[in-house]
DNA sequence: CTATGGCACGGATT
DNA sequence: AATCCGTGCCATAG
């Protein structure tokens, strides 16, 4: 019994040891690709029935009661309440239309953008131009800007060029909208296209985007006013409702507050891996961590499997109890994952706790190399373990989960706040010793970059923004 | 002369 | 082994 227990945390082979990393890496909508593919090649692994929660609906663990509605009130409330959840729930919203997407054109596991726009326009083009819309939207950048321009799709496919065209253009109205554009400046115009349809916009603004686009990129806005023939303030207007309602970049998108088109704005995620909540959503409470496993039910190898295996012909035994060799293994390395998640998670959230509860400006400084050692794990495991994977937290932000390893960002939100404050121009190696007194030592050259990272101009140009009323 | 951005190096991360 | 990030040095703009 001892050697059943230590070989949930420790690996003892070298299979095991690789699956477990791969399995670790996985994110949710991966794990469930992957678990899928086992149980249909792998008789020998069977889903148990799912058990509800009577009082919540979530998906109960293995055995005992709901995590969440039974947790003792006994418990502390420094302590944040960790565990792995069973929730199809969370997933059921996404079911996207994967059999009407041809074969080579569709990769479900890395791509989430393409389907999720080819869900929202399948309807209005016909089944040939699914094809081509498919293989327009494979071939979007991260920013969602085009990669290959309209002339080689229609050369590749022997169509006219209007086609590829009136394809495209279906696409760039779907959300986010402007996506699959060939440059900012087309995704801009396309934004603004759609948005003159519910209100009135600046025409100013159209003119910019449409004539003076390279100035705008560089933010020259002085050229702007002598080349439109206006004043300076009102160049400033113009910038300003487009930097408020319009997005360059379709595939990136900036939550709610208001800021600067930050260059690198944080990516939308539709679902994440991990939510972290107040318990019953009351602020007073501890926080509940759940990681998302997003199967239905419980994975563990069929005993039927075990017994029939017993009255087999003797031929099939030998690849019978194969199967249940890698059976037993797959559930080991799914505890064996499930585990360390666990762990990390709780020594995340226990370490960011001020973070995740007050923002940005308290997150704390911590490499994965210092977690790996108090979790005697390599730290590989743990850089497998935080990649590519999201988190939600309590004000329902999604996050990539390596944000909380990111040691600039409490610096970038106190830089954010000085020259909010600012009453003048503050420069780069001003702000380095207002962070110093601080006690935020960063170079200048870091300030700077810090700087363009948050989307705000150099002091010189910032000069103008302040007093435009 | 000052403020800033580009390039490259070293250490951490993957 | 490859890549990312903070930083120092230098060229350029104002």
């Amino acid at each position: 019994m001892f050697q059943a227990h230590y070989q949930v945390l420790r690996p003892l082979t070298t299979a095991h040891l690789a699956q477990t990393m791969t399995l670790l890496s996985l994110t949710a909508d991966e794990l469930r690709q992957n678990i899928d593919a086992e149980l249909a090649s792998n008789p020998a692994l069977e889903m148990i029935e799912e058990r509800r929660c009577p009082t919540c609906h979530r998906l109960l663990p293995d055995h005992g009661s709901c995590p969440v509605c039974s947790r003792p009130q006994s418990i502390s409330s420094d302590d944040p309440v960790v565990f792995v959840s069973p929730s199809e729930d969370f997933y059921s919203g996404g079911s996207i239309p994967v059999d009407e997407i041809p074969e080579e054109h569709f990769s479900p596991i890395t791509e989430d953008l393409p389907t999720y726009v080819l869900s929202q326009i399948a309807t209005e083009l016909a089944q040939a131009d699914r094809r081509l819309a498919a293989y327009l939207l494979t071939h979007l950048n991260e920013d969602g800007l085009l990669t290959t321009t309209l002339e080689e799709v229609a050369r590749y496919y022997h169509i006219p060029l209007s086609k590829v065209a009136a394809i495209q253009h279906i696409i760039q109205r779907a959300e986010p909208i402007g996506v699959g554009s060939c440059t900012t400046q087309e995704a801009l115009l396309v934004q603004l296209d759609v948005l003159s349809e519910t209100r009135p916009i600046p025409e100013l603004a159209c003119n910019i985007i449409r004539d003076g686009m390279e100035l705008l990129t560089h933010r020259q806005y002085g050229e702007l006013a002598r080349l439109f023939q206006v004043s300076l303030h009102q160049i400033q207007s113009a910038v300003k409702f487009i930097s408020e309602n319009l997005n360059p970049f379709p595939a990136r998108t900036h939550w709610g507050d208001v800021r600067q088109p930050t260059p690198q704005a944080s990516q939308v995620y539709h679902r994440p891996d991990i939510l972290i909540n107040h318990l019953n959503d009351d602020p007073g409470n501890p926080l509940v961590v759940e990681i998302i496993l997003p199967y239905n039910g419980t994975l563990r190898v069929n005993p039927l499997f075990r017994q029939a295996i017993q009255q087999s012909s003797l031929e099939k035994r030998e690849d019978w109890k194969n199967d249940l060799e890698r059976a037993s293994l797959y559930v080991k390395c799914l505890q064996q994952r499930n585990h360390t998640m666990q762990r990390l998670m709780l020594r995340i959230v226990s370490f960011q706790k001020e973070f995740i509860l007050h923002g940005e400006k308290y997150m704390k400084p911590i490499t994965r190399a210092q977690i790996s050692q108090e979790l005697q794990v390599h730290e590989s495991t743990i850089s497998r373990a935080v990649a590519s994977k999201t988190v939600q937290l309590p004000n329902r932000r999604i996050i990539p989960l390596s944000e909380f390893f990111d040691r600039s960002l409490n610096v970038r939100y106190i830089l954010r706040e000085m020259i909010n404050r600012e009453t003048h121009p503050l420069s780069d190696s001003e702000l380095v010793n207002l962070l110093a007194e601080k006690g935020y030592s960063v170079a200048r050259r870091t300030v700077a970059k810090y700087r363009s990272m948050e989307g705000i101009l150099p002091a010189h140009l910032r000069h103008a923004m302040l007093q435009p009323a």
